[in-house]
DNA sequence: TCTGGGGTCCTTGAACCA
DNA sequence: TCTGTGGTTCAAGGACCC
């Protein structure tokens, strides 16, 4: 334990929601949340308006829908501008001591043990001061809580006893003074499993705990876990401010809107996902010997399955032959709501793989696998080619059209998987003989069909494009996938240039008079945002008929070519000559209006509020979805202010 | 229509080896 | 050669954090 309270905790307030009210100067004093817009999402950070009403993270997006008022603003993260403003704050730490530890986007500890700081409590709080002020000005308004203590632990609760925008200082032995009162939940390490064994046990205090025998601990809980908690009851806290963690694992993983069981597409799922994790391994410089892969039933049962090689790598395609070796073994007919993929038992080199390359471990995938590519948000997905997904839609064969697998109505069975011996068994699980090649129609992903016959730059006449009634469509990833999930639009929708688009907002906006053409193909820029991003389609594909709009085509019955297209975009393929879903919140730039940023789209539009950080609340403007003029742009830069005439 | 995504750490049991 | 023991590694699941 420390002499002085020379640990600072700076956690930023309500940093996602307190960035988008900074970039969006309507939404100031409004509640917003930010998270998983999609079916299934959660919110990941709510304002402190929003948490008026109850909303706060980790609640199902649903549910802060019902008890927030319908002013709330609903968006997806961006993460580029978090993560700028984070390393704006995190520079500013770095200049008050060398020793900083971040441990999340909006997080750090600071020791100023190793600086010439004056540890005084006047010195601290002086400090301190300083601090929040710097943060608040440079990262444009978004105001942090600092603790300042003796240990971890202190700190973390000082920063968070006065939120927001709260300094607190704990002196050195007046730890138990502050620690005791509180409920144990206030523990880093007592989450609510722990928290309701402790309470079956009548301790509901810090002081409580403390009065607890370390054998009953022990025996509750397990030695790690039992001896932590009867030494953070003691305020017992030596862990060292570090400034780099090297990392353990990983991973990515997918929530699907609806829970898939048809096993090409859970195999496609695997691929798509290896493929992600492989390109941020390579890019980390990092190589993993484990692989795992994580199944989420309907009824949230969860198994995990790994496999550890003799050497690591990073390859993608072998990180997706062993995770479908490792989905065999589990049964998935029940349906699978998750799907994650993940590496671990790191390293910083890989080993050539003498085995595979020896064709000792032939490769169980049959068709070329995706490669990596760089979103706008940093994230990778795999890359589809442009017309990797054309033949999905315009399947030159009526036959392959018709019915891909992925496409049986109603859960019917897949076609038999070619070379498939059990019935039962994929593929992949054999090791004899080579891999077998299945005819394209019996695997609807990108890299497996013909040569598309479609050009990408003249999208295929609806006629062609056939529908897909049985795909699955829509997936939640509500915090990184650009989908745009409306609040409920109505199943009728009125047309015409003054239909109302439901907004981000829940509120409904009169499209104003700049609707653009429906002449005009989709637009690099705005493919390039949903390139990959599975986004949802919900808004089309729940609501037939919802392309239907102002100098739109004939109304058509459902799914229309565009909804079927839009489909196809939404679960991450780039169609020539269609485009994207818009997600609530991302920054766009128009030809004419300048910047701005999603308030919402559907109905085959898109309205967008035109005003930044340094604006008045600006006008709204609502466009074709595909209007060629409006493009997504880069976070605003709130540190440039707009010159404005002085009046 | 409750329950995301990316992590870390711990526990338990099985397998393997000396 | 067989058996017991202890250490290590791996696999699986759970809890927790932001």
């Amino acid at each position: 334990m420390r002499r002085e309270p020379s640990i600072l905790h700076v956690d930023l307030d309500a940093m996602f929601a307190a960035v988008e009210q900074r970039d969006k100067v309507s939404l100031r004093g409004k509640p917003v949340i930010v998270g998983g817009v999609a079916g299934r999402g959660v919110v990941a950070t709510a304002s402190y308006e929003a948490r008026a009403y109850g909303a706060h993270s980790a609640m199902p997006t649903a549910q802060a829908r019902r008890l927030c008022p319908p002013n709330t603003a609903f968006l997806s993260p961006r993460f580029p501008a978090y993560q700028k403003t984070s390393k704006v704050v995190m520079k500013l730490l770095a200049e008050v001591s060398p020793l900083v530890e971040q441990v999340s986007i909006d997080e750090a500890y600071i020791d100023l043990a190793v600086t010439g700081h004056d540890l005084s409590l006047a010195g601290i709080t002086e400090l301190a001061g300083r601090l929040k002020a710097e943060i608040a000005v440079a990262t444009g308004g978004v105001t942090g809580s600092i603790g300042a203590a003796s240990s971890k632990l202190l700190a973390k609760i000082g920063s968070d006893l006065n939120k927001p925008d709260g300094l607190t200082i704990v002196p050195a032995g007046a730890e138990l003074d502050i620690l005791h009162p509180l409920p144990v939940r206030r523990l880093g390490g007592v989450g609510p499993a722990t928290e309701q064994r402790l309470h079956r046990a009548g301790v509901r205090t810090v002081g409580q705990l403390a009065a607890v025998p370390l054998d009953d601990l022990v025996d509750w809980f397990g030695t790690a876990h039992g001896h932590g908690l009867f030494r953070l009851a003691r305020a017992e806290d030596n862990r060292p401010v570090v400034s780099e963690r090297e990392a353990k694992s990983v991973s990515a993983e997918e929530t699907f809107d609806v829970d898939l069981t048809d096993n090409p597409r859970l195999n496609r799922e695997l691929d798509l996902l290896a493929a992600r994790v492989a390109g941020r391994l390579r890019r980390s410089g990092l190589t993993g010997r484990t692989v795992n892969i994580k199944v989420r039933h309907p009824d949230f049962t969860t198994v995990t399955r790994a496999i550890t090689r003799d050497q690591p790598t990073d390859d993608g395609r072998l990180i997706a032959q062993l995770a479908r070796r490792l989905l065999a073994e589990v049964d998935t007919s029940g349906g699978v709501r998750l799907l994650g993929v993940g590496v671990s038992t790191l390293a910083d080199f890989a080993q050539d793989d003498l085995f595979t390359a020896a064709g000792e471990d032939p490769p169980v995938l049959s068709f070329p696998f995706p490669e990596e590519e760089e979103t706008p948000s940093g994230e990778t997905f795999p890359a589809r080619s442009p017309n990797a997904a054309v033949p999905r839609l315009a399947e030159p064969s009526p036959a392959g059209a018709a019915s891909p697998p992925g496409s049986s109505p109603a859960g019917a069975a897949s076609p038999p998987r070619p070379s498939s011996a059990g019935g039962a068994s994929p593929p992949e699980s054999s090791s004899a003989g080579p891999p077998p090649v299945p005819p394209s129609s019996a695997f609807p992903t990108a890299g497996v069909l013909p040569a598309p016959a479609v050009s990408s730059a003249v999208p295929a006449p609806p006629s062609v494009q056939a529908a897909d009634p049985g795909d699955p469509g829509p997936r939640a990833s509500p915090l990184l996938e650009p989908s745009v999930i409306l609040p409920p639009v109505p199943a009728v929708v009125p047309v015409g240039p003054s239909a109302p688009v439901a907004d981000s907002l829940g509120a409904s906006v009169s499209p104003a008079a700049s609707l653009g053409s429906s002449e005009q193909a989709g637009h690099p820029g705005s493919a390039a945002a949903s390139a990959g991003h599975p986004g949802s389609a919900a808004a089309s594909a729940s609501h037939p008929g919802s392309a239907v709009g102002a100098g739109r085509p004939p109304a058509q019955t459902a799914p229309s070519p565009r909804d079927s297209a839009q489909a196809a975009v939404s679960v991450g393929q780039s169609v020539p000559g269609i485009v994207p879903t818009w997600r609530p919140g991302q920054d766009v730039r128009h030809d004419d209006y300048g910047p701005g940023w999603v308030r919402g789209s559907g109905v085959g539009r898109v309205t967008v509020r035109f005003e930044g950080p340094h604006t008045p609340p600006g006008p709204v403007r609502t466009f074709f979805i595909d209007d060629p003029r409006l493009q997504p742009a880069d976070p605003p830069d709130w540190l440039i202010p707009v010159t404005t005439t002085p009046s």
